[in-house]
DNA sequence: CTGGATCCTCGTAGATACTG
DNA sequence: CAGTATCTACGAGGATCCAG
């Protein structure tokens, strides 16, 4: 099932739902946790893995954010008890969702980069 | 038109749009960008107007959200030379095209609060 | 290889007071 | 009414070292 985009009735959704808003948004606003979730998009991934591929993500910050992405139940963190100690990360179908909201909200971003650009130097000429 | 909320094809989307999907995260990811859009959402307002029904929002917060969404093009600033001097706001075509955007998140936010919760508290009792 | 612990810095937002 | 100016506090995030 898909998620209305429009939803022409409830105009009010905005205002009820101001904390669930920000609550996603502090979810995926920081400034890892979208790369990392795109990373996990196709496939699972280990953690220098995910390290190399979210360069300049440092160790710390890697850590923290699948932790914190663990915690809301978006991804699976799986241990394997191998020598070197190896560790797999894949997204949870909720963090599927999830994905397929920051997709759209990446299509959005694609659509309007060039006009925000010109605002802004526009807005900036002034 | 609507925005590909899927997209199968381009899972490469995100790999591409990181510095793209930064930039609109950065853009609605602050305190209160959301909010205001979402107050514009039916109707035309007035900063004072605004300031009250994004409480507790302070002027310096509203006075800098709203400049930097007129700077990239999502609100118009209209001032009226009356007295006492009266600015309108209002949103944007593209501002009108975010709003659905948020719209989605919102929805999101709205199907999954619950299970997010119920993660967090299962998370956090190890 | 996969992290945890510590220290430190730098930006962002709140409080407050003032102006056209 | 519609903002601006300044000062301060707080927290996210980077660097680095250490451990299982």
């Amino acid at each position: 099932m898909a998620y209305p985009i429009v939803g022409a009735a409830d105009a009010d959704l905005c205002e009820q739902g101001r904390d669930l808003i920000r609550d996603v948004l502090e979810r995926i606003g920081d400034k890892w946790s979208v790369v990392v979730i795109c990373q996990l998009g196709d496939t699972t991934r280990r953690f220098n893995e995910l390290r190399r591929m979210s360069e300049p993500i440092t160790q710390r910050m890697l850590s923290a954010t699948l932790r914190g992405l663990e915690r809301d139940g978006l991804v699976t963190r799986t241990v394997h008890d191998t020598k070197p100690p190896r560790v797999d990360y894949a997204l949870t179908p909720r963090g599927v969702s999830l994905l397929e909201v920051v997709r759209a909200l990446a299509g959005w971003a694609e659509h309007n980069a060039a006009g925000i650009l010109d605002s802004r130097t526009a807005f900036d000429a002034r």
